[in-house]
DNA sequence: TATACATAAATGAACGTTCATTCTTTTTTT
DNA sequence: AAAAAAAGAATGAACGTTCATTTATGTATA
């Protein structure tokens, strides 16, 4: 329980630097869970060792989440609204549906490929039972301005009248795969590569 | 160290039942292994419950495998192996390469849509730190095939000049996000499904 | 302003539990 | 009877979590 936290702090008129050092140090501890679960998997990063390198005492973890559950749970939100905001952030609805595909496209690579951790993480939630299934349905939820885009788009005939799941694993989620490609070593993708990606992308969902 | 086992059962004359035994335990070991990880993760799939649903002592588990690391290690490298051998069954050098990718392919579908438990395991090991590195090559290595058909693809100009990562981005790798969703109740695949799937496929390799 | 009081944040040590692994004994096989 | 395989109980280490205490911060009183 940390509810405690935010209703002090704001009901009293309290220093911004303190409420500052809160937030300062729940955000270490969310990356923290990331760097090593990302390095050594969820079952060894223990809490300690979170903890030691967050530079908190194991006991202050629970300050500020309910347990290691709750503090991956909190960190897959986290990560993936994120995510979700950083690859919405320059589309808008008054764009065509080719233009606003690209757009999201684009910055869905851009955050695969340059925010690694995050994106590395959220591959592994994705793909594991280590955030339950309460919070995966929440993280969902953050994607659904691609699925209004998609939806015009096969009003207008742009884009084939097929799943979003299809739509999704056809268009989208290579660029995990080629994410994880990238961090491990076996490739480096450039410019051009991105191009060929991009076009095989929208070859496979377009009319 | 399960060396004894083999050595001592080939060198002397050993009754077939015994040596059949043998290979049920480990099989029902690696198939617990796989059941468990699937549901609860490395991190809530301890070596007392393996023992359990296979049936045996959680001491008999060292008389087959070194450690908790080798079992996963053996059982992701099993698997891979399985699938692979499933994938190319069908196919022939002979083909021609529009022919033999479409082989592949449906083959590599009808393994991950109906053999979901080994397929779900599959895709945790390789996006999570839970086999080691060396294991992981190892299992790379068994897509071999794959790979040639494609170089002899781009040499005959039928498929796209691009990196085989991209080729599998695109290609194949859309149906683990396929498979992970069905299993998740999100979704199911039928024939139609899987023929757009197909196309979809076809169409972001081809030139 | 100085002092005493109150509250919240943070800690290191300790708890009970569970884990992977080993040891000793029993069972099975030859 | 000897040897191998399997079992169950035991073990130390490591885990997540809690506890008793200390430190830091804010408030009220004079």
């Amino acid at each position: 329980m940390n509810v405690h936290l935010c209703i002090s702090l704001w009901g009293n008129s309290i220093t911004m630097a303190k409420l500052q050092k809160s937030i300062d140090k729940r955000n270490a501890l969310l990356k923290a869970t990331i760097n090593l679960v990302n390095n050594d998997g969820f079952h060894a990063a223990p809490m300690s060792k979170i903890a030691k390198m967050a530079g908190v005492s194991p006991a202050t973890i629970y300050l500020y989440f309910e347990n290691k559950q709750d503090l991956v749970n909190k960190a897959y939100l986290e990560v993936k609204s994120a995510f979700t905001d950083y690859a919405f952030a320059t589309y808008s609805d008054e764009m065509s549906v080719n233009e606003g595909f690209e757009v999201i496209w684009r910055r869905i690579a851009d955050f695969k490929l340059n925010q690694c951790e995050e994106a590395l993480f959220l591959a592994q939630c994705d793909n594991t039972p280590m955030v339950d299934e309460p919070s995966r349905k929440e993280g969902i939820k953050h994607l659904q301005p691609l699925l209004a885009l998609w939806e015009r788009g096969k009003k207008e005939g742009v884009i084939k009248p097929i799943s979003d799941y299809l739509l999704y694993a056809y268009a989208i989620n290579p660029l995990s795969f080629l994410m994880i490609m990238q961090q491990r070593g076996a490739c480096a993708i450039n410019r051009s590569h991105l191009d060929e990606a991009y076009k095989a992308a929208w070859d496979s969902i377009k009319m």
